[in-house]
Parts: C-alpha cells; structure tokens; sequence
RNA sequence: GACCUCGUAGCUCAGCUGGAUAGAGCAACUGCCUUCUAAGCAGUAGGUCACAGGUUCGAAUCCUGUCGGGGUCACCA
C-alpha cells in the first residue's frame, strides 16, 4: 500500500483513516501508531454484529461432490495409535466440508486379501484349536491378530537354524533358480562394506529363506486358493474377516466415527487392467519387451514407474487407478481425498499425475491428505518390538483416566450411572481427539502414554468445560434465546470474544480448503479462552442493567453453541453438566 | 546418492499467503473460591525462531547453502 501511494506509512495510514472513519457509520474513530492505522469501532456495532451472527446458522452449499478416504484398514491385525489418527483425521476432515457446504460420502477401503491375511487363516487353522471371540475374552480382530503373531512366531522357529546357515554361506536349497539367486546375493553380501547394503542383502536372504520354509509354502498355496475361490479356504476368510469387522465396528463406535461406502480389495483388486489397456491406446504408457507396463513420468521431474507386470497381474497403483474410477462412476464425486500417511507422498503423486495424463475430469480434485507418524517417547512405534499402543487398550485407560479425574473433582452429584458413563466417556473422547488433532497434520509427533493426555489446559475438556459453565449459566436464567436492545456498552473482553464469533466461518473455511482440522481446534481453544476471560470479568445473573443481562446472555449462548459447532467438527460431543 | 519433509521456551505445540514487544499449554513459582462450575482466571520466570548467507524499508515466515531428525526412491501393499 505504501509502495501504492509513494508516501511514509505514516501518511498513508493517517490518509486512509480519515477516509474510512468519515465513509462508515460503524467506525468512531482511529490513530496511527509506528505506521500503523488502528480503528475505533463504535459501542452499538458489537450488539449489531453479534446480532447478525446468530441469524446465520449454516454456510451456503456447493455443488462439488467430495469422498474422504480414511482409515482403510487391513484385516490381519488389531488397530493401533497410528491409525486412530488417521481415523480421527479422516473423519474430521470429513465433517469440516459437510460444513463448509459440500456434499461428503466417508469411504473405508479395506485391504481384506493377500499374503498377510492368510498367515492369520493358517495359524488359526493349524494352531487354534478352534478358538472364536464368542468364547474368548478377546474381540474379533485381537483374536485374529494374535494368530497373526503366532503365525510369524511360528515361522521364525521354523527358519531360524537355516537362516543361521544361509548368512554363514551354507544354506543349500533343492530349488536351482532360488539356490543361484541365494548364492548371488551372498556374494553381494560378504562383498559390501556399506552398512545399508549389508543389511538389505541380509534381508533379501531371510526372504529367500523364509519363502521356502514349509510354512511360508503352505501360506501362498492358500493364497492361490483363495484366489481361485477354493470354498474352504473362502468359508475361513469370511469368517475370520467378519470377526474383525466385528471387532473394528466397536473400535469405530467409540471412536464416534462412521462410513458411509465400504470398499473391500477383494473386489477392487483387479480393476484397473483395462485403464492399462486404455493408457496404452492413447500412448500414455508404453510396453518393455518383457511385456511390462510403464509410465515415463521423467519429463513430470519423476521416475518411470510400473503399472502392470510382466505377467499381466496388477501393482498397488493398478488398483488404485481402477478403484478411482469406481468411486468416480458410483458416486459422481469432483473431489477425492485419501488420508494416508506421508510415507506414501510419492505414491500419490504419481497416481494423481497419472489420472490427469489419462484425462480425468476429476483429477485436479484428487487431495492426499498427508500425515506423519506418531511417535513415542521410546521412538518409532514397532509392532516386532511389542512397542505399538493398541487402540482399544488406549480408549480404556482414557475412560479410566476420565472416571478417576472427575471423581476426583467431586462435582457429578445426582447423575445417574449411565450419565456419568457417558460423561467418562465423552471427556476420554475428546481429551483423545483435541491431543491428537490440534497438531499440524503434516508433521510426526510424540505421544506419551504417560503424560500427554490432559484434562487441563489446552484440551478436550478445557472447552468441553468452557460450555457446560456457560450451559449452567443460560439455566439458571431461564434464557429464552431472545434478544432485546442491542444498544450497550460491553467489556473489553465481551468485545474480543464477539470478534472471535466472527471469524467462525472464516476459519471453517480456510480448514476445509487446507484440509486442517487443526485449524479448527485452535480456534475453538481460543474461543473458550476468550470467554473465560468474559466469565471472570463481568458477573451476568447479577447483573441489574436488564439489556445488558441479556445482551450478555445471548453472547453466552452465542459462545456455546459455536463451542458446540466448532467441537462437532472434530468429533466431540458436549456435556450440559460436568 | 537423488528427491520430499520437518527443526520455534526444559517438554508438547501455535504462528509460516513477509509487518508492531515471537504466542499458548505442561512443568516451576505468586495470587484469586461467604459472588454465575477453580477441569477456571490473573501474574512471575523461561527464546541468538538449528546455523550461515541473500531478497526487502522490514524475515520465524520467501530464496540458496550447511548441519541435524524422519520419509521415499520394489515387477510389496
């Protein structure tokens, strides 16, 4: 502005407040201080905007159609703290466009098939003893994941001695093609100093190793029964996937999330062919002599990356092409958003480079919603290692964290058993989803089991607090909702806290564009700061001016349900009494 | 090795489309419940915004480089 006019800022700012001061009626006055311009506002225009902000109770819609992806979980394993971010992300994101006016359908694509699903099947079958989660005391998906450790467990005892043998250069196998493959690759293994290579040598050879053994053998057999609809094999994988979509269910329940199109890989895992076969049409890909399918991606600063084998069977990113347009076809969506993790970047970015090159429309409206990792204190979290948190184990000492907390407190006399059970809960809840989502999705970041969920500060329940005083308040006052003369001279913080209430669409906005529900929860700590700060300074039921009672009633009103608004956006529920 | 990403108080994080003295919370210390719920409020203390250059009247913010953490570069998903 100041390279506009060609004059100092000060000039500027004192020519441009005179001129805004003298063109509107709201403003009573303004200063100039170090360059720059502060404006007065007159005392009526405060009642009048919070007014305004009352009558307008939802955002105008928008045609675009939106999917979020989240969750997508695979069926061999318990869920844990990492994909409970995920889970809460995705959910989020999802009612912060609902709100920002789009249509949102919530999508789960569950990986249900392949190799790591039938190390669950085999290790139940061979080593069960018919075990189900009618009689266990462990949920569906705790069951089949234990027999998924059992099965690696099993594995190991089976290959240990060899791989001992394979790494002293003595591993001898009856198949020639794997015994040649094996002795390169220990060549490659005692002749490589750097430690990298070392180490994935050793890998490749603990492969070679374990693909051999009986029961690695025995898994991809079944695996190819599986893929030739083999009833048996068929009968075991529904009914330990329905176990597991039994016990996701419940996980997702107390979550407070839900879905609204299941997508299973077992029905999408083979589209996609024909769009290789269109691509190569159109010459967007093109085919190696080894009848492998490219996409030359170099001129994009990417690499060549496959996109169908040899063989003719699909990749990851055959399907993924194949499963965008079954999502395009059935719901008619403009914008596709997938929350998964930042170590899939560079997957998305060819997949949504693809699709363009193949023409699209709905391309630009592809999003990967990105987030890091969860760390602990103890560092990454490793499933080998035991270090993972479960997320069934993590709500539960939540809750019980919650209950100890408020009976510590002493404030729930007259609730009833089942309020003061879903006060535990939604407190657990929100304590849970505020910790993990008011940070930046795009960065890694450290969960202490121990430490890190609050109840005080800036948490879940600070505002959760925040809105059940309020809510305590408008009681006791019999508040009809009604206001009256506008006309009052509020306090300074009153004045900031309505300000506040103004930026409400601004910052659901800006969050959907971002796609941030941290955004949204920053907002909604401020906000509940900003009123505690009118809670202390100005008394209401003892106020005597009648306006001023009740223009200060409705910004209390106006407070929660905005509070109440903000907190649905990211799944948490409010309480009336706490 | 190439590419991507992050580095702000003892700890966990805001701020990042350039603007006033860099903000919260936790932990530590002081006050405030005979007044609407103290899961609250007010205050003290704590910073070379990784480092070095550059662009600009002005840089935590933009650009380049260095260092450090993480990730990706599979005919795995």
């Amino acid at each position: 502005m100041v390279r506009r006019s060609g004059k100092s800022p000060e000039l500027t700012a004192q020519e441009l407040g005179e001129t805004l001061v003298n063109a509107t009626p709201q403003l009573s006055g303004y200063n100039v201080i170090k360059g720059f311009l502060n404006l007065s506002v007159s005392a009526s225009y405060w009642g009048e905007t919070l007014h305004a902000l009352a009558a307008q109770k939802s955002f105008p819609q928008k045609e675009e159609k939106v999917m979020v992806e989240y969750s997508s979980p695979n069926t061999n394993k318990p869920l844990h703290l990492g994909h409970i971010r995920n889970i809460l992300m995705g959910y989020s994101i999802a009612e912060i466009m609902k709100a920002a006016g789009y249509p949102v359908v919530k999508a789960n694509l569950i990986n249900d098939r392949g190799i790591h699903i039938c190390k669950s099947m085999l290790a139940w079958q061979r080593f069960g003893n018919g075990e189900n989660p009618q009689d266990s005391v462990l949920k569906g998906d705790h069951l089949v994941g234990k027999y998924y450790v059992v099965f690696e467990n099993k594995l190991q005892e089976q290959t240990s001695e060899e791989l001992a043998a394979a790494l002293a250069g003595e591993w001898v196998c009856s198949d020639a093609k794997i015994q040649k493959r094996y002795l390169d690759t220990y060549e490659k293994l005692i002749g490589s100093k750097d430690e990298k290579q070392v180490s994935k040598f050793k890998g490749d050879i603990k492969d070679l190793v374990r693909n051999q053994s009986e029961l690695m053998k025995s898994c991809q057999e079944m695996l190819r029964q599986w893929e030739a609809k083999d009833d048996a094999v068929i009968q075991l994988w529904s009914k330990m996937n329905a176990w597991v979509y039994e016990g996701f269910n419940r996980t997702y329940d107390r979550l407070g999330v839900n879905f609204d199109a299941m997508y299973y890989e077992s029905n999408t895992y083979l589209l996609g062919k024909d769009i290789v076969q269109e691509g190569l049409n159109s010459g967007v890909f093109f085919k190696k002599e080894d009848g492998s399918v490219w996409i030359d991606l170099s001129s994009d600063g990417l690499d060549e990356k496959l996109v169908q084998r040899g063989d003719g069977t699909s990749v990851y990113i055959t399907q993924d092409m194949g499963t965008a347009d079954l999502k395009y076809k059935e719901h008619g969506i403009q914008r596709s958003v997938y929350v998964v993790g930042n170590e899939q970047d560079y997957h998305f970015k060819v997949l949504f480079l693809i699709m363009e090159k193949l023409g699209r429309s709905y391309a630009k409206g592809m999003y990967h919603a990105s987030y890091g990792m969860v760390d602990l204190p103890s560092g990454k979290m490793k499933s080998r290692e035991g270090t993972v948190v479960d997320a069934d184990d993590l709500l539960q000492e939540m809750y019980d964290t919650a209950k100890a907390k408020t009976e510590e407190l002493g404030k729930t006399d007259g609730m009833s058993e089942s309020e003061l059970h879903e006060l535990y809960h939604r407190l657990s809840i929100a304590a849970l989803k505020f910790f993990i989502l008011k940070v930046d999705p795009r960065k890694r970041m450290l969960f202490n089991p121990q430490e890190s969920i609050d109840f005080q500060g800036d948490t879940g329940p600070f505002v959760m607090y925040t809105y059940a005083r309020i809510k305590s308040i408008l009681r006791t006052a019999n508040f009809d909702g009604e206001t009256m003369n506008t006309d009052v001279v509020l306090h300074q913080t009153e004045m900031s806290c309505i300000k506040m209430l103004s930026e409400f669409e601004s910052v659901v906005k800006t969050a959907a564009e971002e796609y941030n529900p941290a955004a949204i929860c920053q907002y909604v700590l401020d906000l509940a700061k900003s009123y505690n700060k009118v809670y202390n300074e100005v008394s209401i039921l003892k106020e005597e001016n009648a306006s001023l009672r009740n223009m200060r009633l409705f910004l209390a009103s106006q407070t929660a349900q905005t509070l109440q608004r903000g907190l649905k956006l990211i799944g948490v529920e409010t309480v009336e009494r706490m």
